[in-house]
DNA sequence: CTGAAAGCGCTTACAG
DNA sequence: CTGAAAGCGCTTACAG
């Protein structure tokens, strides 16, 4: 019933052994021979068994997850989703261990990245779009080490894999929800204004959510005017101060989009200013802080991607690189949630 | 480093074949030596190796997952999801069969049930809230037999699990997008009207859709006003005709819900009254038809439930009740996903 | 009630 | 370049 490397090896007339290095690339077999095997497992169909592979390989998969440190709750989750990931496939043959850097600094990025050499089968790393950083992920792609990049992509690189969100695409559902929830407007009163505030220009993420939010703004809600972006550092303090700016220069207020961390600011400014009934508020990732104002009604809906499906998929993305599988294309795609008061998690 | 079931034997002082016999709690071995073995697994702290197991054990894993036949295209697509994970998991030692049962006859529903005897090792079904259906669940539970409820729960009974949606936070999602969505409404003009339309009110999913849909309009959107349900069977030529005599008696029409199928026949009607545009249309399940109907505009929301998520997740969660390991909650967390028309994936 | 031994389907040195 | 044998961490008859 099962077909086993025992049938193949038989109906090719070699040993196990000789087929385990054929299915497995193992240098050191000669042509003819490879071709024999490979007609054989052809033939009888045969299906590798992934479980005994694990169990019979005498070295644990080394994994690295590169994650920026000491940042905002988001990246925390991340980090301990990962945590728990380690935990559970610490049974199953595979080693994770998790370092950190500074998000801003690419040279340390990628300084971290060549140090890395091959001490580990696979990498999962917030990366960065920076050459350097690219040059760095190529090395290691290049040195044979699985790599994917988490939540941040790093696009011309040679990464087998990104996982996360399409950020655009996120920046464009916000712009559809805040638009639609501010509604039409009637003619005399003018364009409403909408705040839009980013942590940093130099994210991509940030970036593109903009980008998509302000093409979704300009096609569909015309009578809404999108203000000149603000960066906030996903700092509250620095969002908070620049949230009360924005309020007292624009009475006409009617959205405000914040495409980064800092959310906690948001929420005192348009509350001191008397405004978190009238203005609807859009922010990214669901936390302690944002489920409780999104339940108070303060945060209008929440777009969210999962840190526990990253982490996870990252995982089995790269265990299945080393296992030469497929993964589940379906299983692996990151979603870009929508959160509103009754459908959070 | 590993600890093996040998390092526990050791301990123990007894056979490995001992411990297994502790640990899977087989049948035969003395009391005071299970509390040796149980001693000696906690010092050590004993994690077993799931792979090592499924690898040994002679027998695979039998589940049978009940769907009912020949629905509409979500169930369509639950089948054929359900059809590739156990593709993918026939090599890893879990064979799965499909059997398809009349939904809404619950003695059908039940007699299948009692069918299967002890011939599986879990079941997966999608269940109806009836007496017969509890009690035909529980004499499985009662067999030994691990069961899970799949999009449909059946809540008295002893299921291990239900792997689906809050059907009744959908109905509050639903409320609030619609709510939003349609806006203000200047008072002159008298309360908006809403309709509403469930497959069929015999089915539990529809009715706490319908129960949380009504509650959300009435708190929160009380300038408008619910129509009584209509009920359209799921099948979307009676849908259009539920629709199009709705649409003829309310002018004042603002919004429409279908808690169920058949949205073909609801944009017919919306397009043959040519008010695709002015109403709100608030869907279930991504489908071509809605995801193409989302891009159009003419359905403004779609809420949805992964079919793919379901599947795996019911044959991961009954493959853990096997092996007797905790799931990964978290994992298994069916989503209410919000699409519009930028974050379709 | 308990244990010794074979075996699940692979991979890994080690020989040749 | 190829193969025989041991071993991964369990489970399973079979003996006793």
């Amino acid at each position: 019933m099962r077909i086993t490397i025992q049938d193949v090896a038989r109906e090719a007339g070699v040993s196990v052994a000789t087929v385990d290095r054929v299915l497995n690339r193992r240098p050191g077999v000669r042509p003819a021979t490879v071709q024999r095997v490979e007609a054989a497992a052809d033939k009888l169909a045969y299906q590798p068994d992934r479980l005994a592979a694990r169990l019979a390989r005498a070295r644990d998969y080394r994994f690295c997850f590169i994650l920026p440190k000491g940042t905002n709750t988001f990246m925390q989750n991340l980090q301990a989703e990962v945590e728990a990931a380690a935990q559970r496939l610490s049974v199953e043959r595979v080693r994770i261990s998790v370092h950190q850097v500074d998000v801003f600094d690419a040279q340390a990025l990628a300084d971290e990245l060549e140090s890395l050499g091959d001490s580990y089968d696979g990498v999962a790393v917030v990366a960065l779009d920076h050459p350097l950083v690219r040059e760095a992920l190529n090395g290691l792609v290049e040195a044979g080490v699985k790599v994917v990049t988490l939540v941040s992509d790093a696009p011309g690189s040679k990464r087998a894999h990104y996982v996360g969100i399409d950020n655009t695409a996120a920046g464009r559902t916000a712009a559809m929800l805040l638009g639609r929830f501010v509604g039409p407007r009637s003619p005399e009163k003018g364009p409403g204004k909408v705040g839009l505030i980013a942590g940093s220009l130099a994210l991509r993420d940030h970036v593109e959510r903009q980008f998509g939010f302000e093409q979704i703004m300009a096609r569909e809600f015309p009578h809404l005017e999108v203000l000149p972006v603000r960066e906030g550092r996903d700092d509250y303090e620095k969002v908070e101060a620049v949230t009360r700016a924005l309020l007292a220069e624009t009475p006409d207020m009617v959205g405000i989009y914040n495409v980064g961390a800092g959310n906690r600011g948001i929420v005192r400014a348009l509350e001191a200013a008397g405004r978190q009934r009238d203005i609807v508020f859009i922010a990214h990732d669901l936390t302690p802080f944002t489920r409780k104002q999104l339940v108070r009604g303060t945060i209008d809906a929440v777009i969210n991607q999962d840190p526990g499906h990253e982490a996870r998929s990252a995982a089995r993305v790269l265990l299945s690189a080393c296992e030469g599988f497929d993964f589940v294309a379906d299983q692996e795609r990151i979603r870009i949630d929508v959160f509103l008061r009754d459908n959070i998690p």
